[in-house]
RNA sequence: GUGAUUGUAGCUCAGUUGGUUAGAGCGCCUGAUUGUGGUUCAGGAGGUCGAGGGUUCGAGACCCUUCAUUCACCCCA
């Protein structure tokens, strides 16, 4: 039979892992910068922790782990037989992988909330899996960078992720524009056009504005129960171009008897209050009053990133994240304000990888390689071996005396930059020939000095 | 979940209105070259044509089913 992997999910190969672990690492790096501490959670939560914190769609993508045993035993039986799916699953499921990292980080934060000092920033780095079904930059299996801070409402905490980004982004050598929004203004237009039960339906539609254009967008509110007069009234703000100022006028205007939108636009005002100050380097920052984000837990600033580069064609966001004051009550513990942004390593892989931004350097790993001529010869390899690596040189001895041509093509197809060959010639005087692999040149040199040379 | 798309060698792909033994480039292996890779030359291995069924004297090609792929929608990192 052949062989074959989950639709959605890839292996990696060495290439790949280094450029990967390119990404991990320079990531990682910011986060400690910024002060956030590590922190891993299990792959799979119960599923209870999961269900109902992703909105409709996303709990229909939660990947649900069958019950070990005889599951059917205890299933609902009514459930069985009128083929009841949804009502089933309850019974032979108790667990699931985990979605995001954000919801296991209110988890973790609630059962540890007496050992936890506050205000805690923690950074995570681990797979989330989706049932979603794969195409260009959407995998079904793919890692999350998230930071995030709880236990403060500050809104300098916006600032600092934007600052992240920026500090990342700028790592990278990728030029990204950071859109921000804020629910609360999405709550105060629903609020003011007397729909405030759909906020959802409303902001997933005006989300779609750019895409779509404005009557789909007013057709899909339509079809959604909105009704029509509501939908009239959003019109100028659908239709609006102005610059962002002009635009956040219109909305205070438009808002003016709505508390929460109120507030909404006061936040997004203080946060480009403070990075007036600032000159990001990679950054462009936009308030974009389309930005909706379907995630549940969201409540205050919301965020997400584009690349804005000509170089790629991804158009999907690479990072996304937001405030979210109450997804820790949900598990008991009230008035635990939080706020994170989360890195998709695995499109700004795909990104980097079509603008051709990893660095060369990044996927060298061994520099030298001692040829094996084996009998009285391989004592002296051995030396130079243990020689070189006690000076941090990254060396191999090719295992097997073979042919020479054998062991040089080795070297070649790994892009290893220098050869050492040690015959009974060099051992006699204490040397090595060295040879440079790329101009394929080669010069005698003591055993002794080689290891400087070669740092 | 909806709609398309494509499955032929390790990889990228040709393969005419159905016709004998299915091809190319790259890669791989061996040799030219017993202490020299990447270049060159000579030779070689490698295929259940995604799977199952059907039509036909005859199917890689046509039909059905199925699985997988890629893409768009949806949603999202």
């Amino acid at each position: 039979m052949k062989p074959s992997i989950p639709r959605g999910t890839r292996d990696f190969g060495p290439d790949e892992m280094v450029k990967r672990n390119y990404i991990f690492d320079t990531i990682r790096a910011s986060f400690r910068k910024y002060g956030y501490l590590p922190l891993e959670t299990p792959s799979m939560e119960n599923l209870s922790t999961l269900m109902g914190k992703y909105g409709e769609e996303g709990d229909k993508l939660i990947f649900k782990i069958l019950n070990s045993g005889d599951f059917l035993e205890k299933a609902d039986a009514d459930a069985l037989a009128n083929k009841d799916s949804k009502k089933l699953t309850a019974g032979i499921s108790e667990k699931a992988l985990r979605y995001d990292l954000t919801v296991p980080f209110a988890r973790f934060v609630v059962m540890h909330q007496n050992e936890i000092t506050f205000p805690f920033k923690r950074y995570q780095i681990q797979p989330v899996w989706r049932a979603d079904k794969p195409q260009k930059g959407r995998y079904r299996e793919f890692y999350q960078c998230d930071a995030d801070v709880i236990g403060t409402t500050s809104l300098l905490n916006e600032l600092e992720l934007i600052e992240l980004f920026d500090e990342v982004f700028n790592n990278l050598g990728l030029r990204v524009k950071v859109q921000i929004n804020n629910r609360k203004i999405l709550s105060g237009i629903a609020e003011i056009l007397g729909e405030a039960d759909r906020i959802i339906d409303i902001t997933v539609a005006i989300d779609k504005l750019d895409k779509i254009g404005v009557d789909k967008v007013k057709a899909e509110m339509l079809s959604k129960g909105v009704s029509e007069s509501a939908v009239n009234s959003l019109q100028p703000l659908l239709e609006f171009s102005g610059s962002h100022d002009q635009k956040l006028e219109l909305l205070k205007k438009m808002l003016q008897s709505s508390e929460i939108g109120m507030k909404g636009i006061a936040e997004i005002e203080e946060i480009f209050g403070y990075t007036k100050a600032l000159a990001f380097k990679k950054v462009n920052l936009e308030f974009e009053m389309t930005l909706a984000r379907g995630l549940n837990y969201y409540t205050g600033a919301i965020f997400e990133v584009k690349v804005d580069d000509t170089r790629s064609s991804f158009t999907s966001s690479i990072c996304g994240g937001g405030r979210y004051d109450d997804l820790t009550g949900i598990f008991g513990l009230n008035g635990m304000s939080g706020v994170g942004i989360s890195f998709g390593a695995d499109r700004i892989y795909d990104v980097l990888e079509e603008a051709g931004l990893f660095p060369a350097d990044a996927t060298l790993s061994t520099k030298v390689l001692i040829v094996n001529f084996g009998g009285e010869d391989l004592a002296y390899g051995l030396e130079i071996l243990r020689t070189l690596r006690n000076n941090s040189v990254y060396t191999e001895l090719y295992p097997d005396a073979v042919k020479m041509k054998k062991q040089m093509g080795y070297a070649d197809a790994r892009n290893i930059p220098f050869v050492i060959l040690a015959g009974s010639d060099e051992r006699n005087s204490r040397e090595v020939t060295l040879k440079n692999m790329s101009d394929g040149t080669q010069q005698k040199i003591k055993l002794d000095q080689l290891a400087d040379l070669l740092k």
